[in-house]
Order: C-alpha cells, then sequence, then structure tokens
DNA sequence: AACGGAAGTTGACATAGATCAACGTTTTTT
DNA sequence: AAAAAACGTTGATCTATGTCAACTTCCGTT
C-alpha cells in the first residue's frame, strides 16, 4: 500500500508511536497522486497549496531567468518533501516551477481544511518535522558555503559523494544548474577527472 | 527585565498564549550572558552546548580556510537566534566561531539536562519555532539562490534594501565577506554605485 | 596628540568559469 | 527507420571577480 511508505518514514524518524487513529488521520489527510514526466507539481506564478511526500520517483525545482535560462534550485527523489515553502506559507504566487522528471507517485498534504494543522498535531509527525527542518537548514548552509567558497570542480565532487543518485537520475545539464554552473564547464570538469 | 524582551518575542509569533508556568519555565530554562566585544559564543573544534536568542548586540558566524581568509557564514542582531545547528544536533565539533562584534547581550538555551525539551514543549514555543524555522529556509534558499545566480552588485544592492542594519553595523570587510566577494570587489561596487 | 593597528581604496594583472558557435551522440516521436 | 529533439562535447574568446601590493584614512589606546 501506497501509504506505508509514508507511515514508516515518519515512524522512522520519530521517539513516539504513531497510534492507530493517527494512522487512520494520516491516510485520511494526505492525498495521493501520480504524475507522468514533465508534468508539473507546481507551476511558476500559481500558488503551493501543498507539501508533497514523494513515494517514488524524482522531481526538480526550478526558476527561468530572463534570459530563459533555468536554475535548478533542488533535486528531489524518493521520501523527500517537495514544496516551495514561501508560497505555501505566505500564499503568494511562487517564482518556481517543480517538475517531475520520472513518473511520480506523490502523497500530498493539503493547506486546506486544516488537514496540514492536524497533521502537525501528531507527536510523531512534529518530532519527524523538527528534524527534517534541522537537517534542511543543515544542508542549505553547507550548499551555500559551498556555492560562495568552493570551486565548481570541488562542489561536483561532493556532490558525487554526498547524493550520488542524484547524478544517475538527472541528466548533465540540470546537474550543472543545481551546481550553479554551466553544461560545458560540467562537461569539462568530467573529462579533466576522468584523466586523473 | 531582560527575559521580556524574549517573552515578548515568542509571544508576538505564536496564536497560543503563554501561561504564567511557560514564563516560569522559561527564566529557569534560559541563562543569561553578557559578552564583551571580541568574545565568543563558540568557538571552533567546541562543541555548540546552547541556542542563543540576541536580546541585545551583535555576532557573526564564520570559518577560516587553509589560506587563513575568513568567510562569513552568517551575521545575528536583537532578536535572532545564534548557534551552529549541526554541532547542537549531532554534538560534533563546529567548524565554525561565532563571534560577538558588539557588546551582546544573550539568553542561552542549553541542550543538557532537558531545557531545550522542556521548552520546546510548550505549545507556543514550538509554534514560534515552526515559523522560525520555515523563515530560516526560505531565506537560505533566497540566498542560495543570489549566490548562485546573481551578480556580486546585485547581491549588495539586495542587502541594503533587506538587512540595513548590517551595513551600519558591520565593517565592510566583513559585509564583503558575508556576500563571498572580497574587500576589494566590495570597494568597487560601493565606488561605482555612489558614481550614479 | 600621537602612535599603531584595523579598515578601506586603487591599480595592474591573473584566472575560473561564462558565452557563443559548431558539431557529435543519444533518445523520443512519428 | 527516419526525422526531430534533447543532450553532451570541444574550441575560441570574453568577463566578473580574485590576487597582490602599495597607499590612505580612520579609530582606539595610551
Amino acid at each position: 500500500m501506497i501509504y506505508d511508505s509514508l507511515i514508516h518514514y515518519i515512524q522512522e524518524r520519530s521517539q513516539s508511536t504513531l497510534m492507530p487513529s493517527d494512522i487512520a488521520l494520516i491516510r485520511e489527510a494526505f492525498v495521493y497522486k501520480k504524475l507522468r514526466k514533465r508534468q508539473f507539481f507546481l507551476q511558476e506564478g500559481d500558488i503551493c497549496k501543498h507539501f508533497g511526500f514523494i513515494v517514488k520517483g524524482a522531481m526538480r525545482q526550478y526558476t527561468v531567468d530572463q534570459k530563459g535560462s533555468e536554475h535548478t534550485i533542488q533535486l528531489y527523489i524518493e521520501n523527500w518533501w517537495a514544496s516551495d515553502r514561501e508560497s505555501f506559507w505566505k500564499e503568494t504566487p511562487s517564482i518556481y516551477a517543480i517538475e517531475a522528471w520520472e513518473e511520480t507517485d506523490l502523497l500530498l498534504l493539503p493547506k486546506a481544511n486544516g488537514s496540514y494543522e492536524r497533521v502537525n498535531a501528531i507527536p510523531a509527525f512534529n518530532e519527524m518535522r523538527i528534524k527534517l527542518d534541522d537537517n534542511n537548514s543543515i544542508a542549505s548552509q553547507r550548499r551555500l558555503r559551498a556555492s560562495m567558497f568552493d570551486t565548481a570542480e570541488k562542489r561536483y565532487e561532493e556532490l558525487t559523494l554526498r547524493y550520488p543518485e542524484f547524478i544517475q537520475r538527472f541528466p548533465q545539464h540540470i546537474i550543472a544548474s543545481y551546481l550553479g554552473i554551466t553544461k560545458e564547464t560540467l562537461s569539462r570538469i568530467r573529462n579533466q577527472s576522468a584523466k586523473k
């Protein structure tokens, strides 16, 4: 069953135990949705109305600048939470798009109709969420530091170590834009390292 | 009283009301500490044992690389929370230093002796914390995007708009390193803009 | 007030990575 | 299977920003 992976995910990341009533609430609150390749979870200009848990698949979040180049902000695979927090919280139009890169199974937690609050009130969920936020904050600080102070080559190497899945599942030009470099530069970096 | 500013801060950022017992707990859990200019809240290699709420003052968080140059990761002023989350959570030695840039009044929430858990169990505090985490996550995503895709000049302009206080209270070379550029480049950017 | 150190400026030069353009390869669509 | 689109590579050149070094200005300490 599709909900099992979410329930397992929550349980694994908290001390508290999920009660049967909690599980019932989760099944009720989260809505299943399947996206085909290249379908959008969120389009630029729309308000992000869900937190999405990825059961299976891969997605990417990006913006397009005035010149028409895409900048990849985040990549997502199984067991990641996809959302534009700013748009979700402030209910403002998003500047990002989030697109399924592979066929993707999602469980959507809507902001509307109190689902979000009721789920957050589950102790195990709240614990998991605090840990998730901490890890996000640690990861984005790391990524920021790297983007400001490390070379493109070092950032690529670190990515291959930390998230090897990304490299296998997304094409090079997307990896490049996630690293904040051009596809040409990434191609050269890869040729360089290959020679070593 | 020094605790009032913290209590006011929490109350302002939550729906729930702080009960007298909550306030008593906060006064008990948070420890007051004054740092003089250039004193450290955290030194590189130490484990970060507190979340620090800044009542008054200004601090900065930085690393020193192999070449001896300092990279400023974060600046803090009144009503900001200072901490190295990674070190705090994982209880690993920090790669950062956090230093008082002005004389600073802090309220420290220790990780030890259950203070942290008890305070987090206060509903108003938990709500405030969720909002704080969301805002941090939004801010660091914004900063990451800017560092990867905007020019130094644009990043400086945005900083002057978003956090004008930083520019007034920290010297230029620290602002430069917060922006991920050298002091020479920042100096040139400022001269450029002045001419316009 | 005068000294010493920290902060900021300016110029000459170096370099990582971007841009542009052409071409090769792989994948998708028909 | 052919055509089209997406993806990746390579070379030439350009540009924003870094590096190094000399100099000036400001500020805190005595």
